[in-house]
Parts: C-alpha cells; sequence; structure tokens
DNA sequence: GAATAATAGTTGTTTTTGTAACTAACAAGC
DNA sequence: GCTTGTTAGTTACAAAAACAACTATTATTC
C-alpha cells in the first residue's frame, strides 16, 4: 500500500553481508560437501590444522570463534574419516592434540587449491585494490567484537 | 608441525563474508530476538512488507531468496503475533496476500529505526566513500547467481 | 474439456545448531 | 592437602533449518 518508505534493505549491512556471504559460500559448499560429505564447521577444523599444523581443540574455537560443542562434533566426524588424529596432552590431560593424517592432508591440500581458485576467479570482477579494500573492510567489520576478548570457557 | 603454508584464511572471502556478516548480524539480531521473540526470517518478512507493502510469499521468497517452507512458518507466527494479516487472493485463490497490521507496522518502524541508527554509526569507522563502494561490491558478489533466476517452485 | 503439468503454500521428517548440564583434569587459596 | 573455582571437552535435550512429500488451485495441451 502506502510505498512511502524509503529504506533500502539491500544497503543494510546486516542483510546485506549476508547475502553476499550466502551467495560466496555456495560453490565452495558444493565441493566440501558433495566430494567429503563436510560441514562448514569441518572444512573450517580441516582448514586451520591444514594452515597451522597441531591444534587443540580450544585454539581453533578462538581463531575461528566456534563454540566448542561444533568443534567438538566436527572433530569427531573428522578422526571417524580418519582425517585427522587425536592424543591427549600430557602437559595438560584436559585436552587434546589434533592433527592431520596423510588423509587428511590430501582433503585439505584438494579443497585449497579449489579455494585459490576461486579467489583468483574474483579477479575477473573485482581489480586488486577493490579486492584489498574489500577485506580490509570487512576485516574491520568482523573484528569488531575485540572489546571482551578473554579466554575462557566462554567461545561463541 | 610443517607450518610451510602460506594460505590466508582470514583474506578467503567465504570465510571472511560469513565472519564479518555473523558479526555485523549479531547487535541487531539482539534487538528483535530480545525484544520481539522474532527469527531472523520473521524480521527480514516484517521488513519486506513494511517497505513494499501488500505481498505475497512467493514475491518475499524471489525478493530475499529464502525458501518458501521457512517464509511459511514465518509468516505463521507473525500472523499469530498479529503483526500480520493474509487474505486469499481472487485472482489466484491459491495465493495470500499479505500485509501488516497497525502493530505490525509499529515493529516494523521501531526496528527500521534502529537499523538506520546502525547504518549510521557504520559512519565512525567508515567514510562515505568506502561504505557505497563495500555494499557495491557486496551487491556484485550477492547477485552473482543471476544466470538462472526463472520463477519456478524451486526457489532457495 | 479431460488429462497432465506447474505453481502457492503447508506439513512431516531428518539434520544441524544452540544451550545447558555434565565429567575429568588442573589451579589457587587457605 | 582439601575446598573452591576454572578450564577442555563431551553429551543430552530443545530450537531451528533443510529437504521431501503433500493439498489445492491454476495453466497447458491434446
Amino acid at each position: 500500500m502506502e510505498n512511502s518508505d524509503t529504506f533500502d534493505l539491500q544497503l543494510f549491512l546486516p542483510y546485506l553481508l549476508n547475502q553476499a556471504a550466502e551467495e560466496s559460500s555456495l560453490s565452495f559448499q558444493r565441493v566440501y560437501k558433495d566430494r567429503y560429505g563436510m560441514l562448514r564447521t569441518e572444512w573450517r577444523v580441516l582448514f586451520h590444522l591444514g594452515i597451522f599444523g597441531q591444534m587443540t581443540a580450544r585454539d581453533i574455537g578462538l581463531r575461528a570463534r566456534l563454540h566448542k560443542t561444533k568443534i567438538s562434533r566436527a572433530v569427531q566426524k573428522l578422526a571417524d574419516r580418519r582425517f585427522i588424529t587425536r592424543h591427549r596432552s600430557d602437559a595438560d590431560r584436559r585436552q587434546e592434540l589434533l592433527e592431520l593424517t596423510a588423509a587428511g592432508r590430501t582433503a585439505y591440500l584438494n579443497l585449497r587449491t579449489i579455494a585459490e581458485r576461486y579467489q583468483a576467479d574474483l579477479g575477473t570482477d573485482f581489480t586488486k585494490a577493490e579486492l584489498a579494500l574489500l577485506q580490509n573492510m570487512l576485516q574491520r567489520l568482523a573484528g569488531k567484537t575485540g572489546k571482551a576478548g578473554k579466554t575462557g570457557n566462554k567461545q561463541r
């Protein structure tokens, strides 16, 4: 009816960011889902271990801002599929040291190649400067929580 | 272990976009969740009706790229809470014309004000030019599917 | 104009997520 | 060294999302 409203939803960042994120996730999701039966959290865990080597679930949670239950479940599935190994730490027997197996590393490298190709393909739509600026702004947006940091059992 | 890997996850767009989207959604989510007990799909439907006036569920689905089951359930809840009315269309008795009630419009205007404030607050972190460019790039990323468009019962 | 297909929207079932409560191990204070 | 508090990770239950199958209505085609 009264169309006098001028709010532009398409420019509202929480909305727009979600649309862009969902869209950009799609092609990559298809790969890790169809080819490896992975969920989003699982490839993230896989990548963290691929990039940083041995880590604990806690470390991953802090870096990726993932809740520990999500990680716990992802770790279980990845271990079931023999993509990672878990070893209880001697220094602190509560925590578990996670590491990629050979198969896990292969999967990681595979996915990483595809991720790199995806990123490179963006070059056709964006200039290098644009892309760098986009990344910079997104990082600023993503990092906004910073304040509370802490360590704690209460990561999200 | 072998830290020879150089892939920067923080710059990988499907990852980075999700981080930014999640972060930027948080503050706004708190408002519509705590104050109105709404879910993400619900405020989106509410906003579409607030902005565009009378629409069908299908219209909303096409614009917002939401699956019809999600919309169906959001519409039910919004109708339960007397935020919208539903009238079967005479032109096509399969579809339903949705419209905000007075209470719905009030809630919408309320949330819209908060959304506008959020958007304005970004001005402290970004210049106008930066923000415009960011929005432009995000829209390009969000619109990429375009190819298949169609109409169909098969929106996502 | 009857049969077939397509569309708008709903409902039921399965996955995935979110949240809270739990166990086991460590840390600190006294 | 034992009580109290924290932390790493798991498990159980509730909420939400994804997916498939369904009803009712309109479009198409022969």
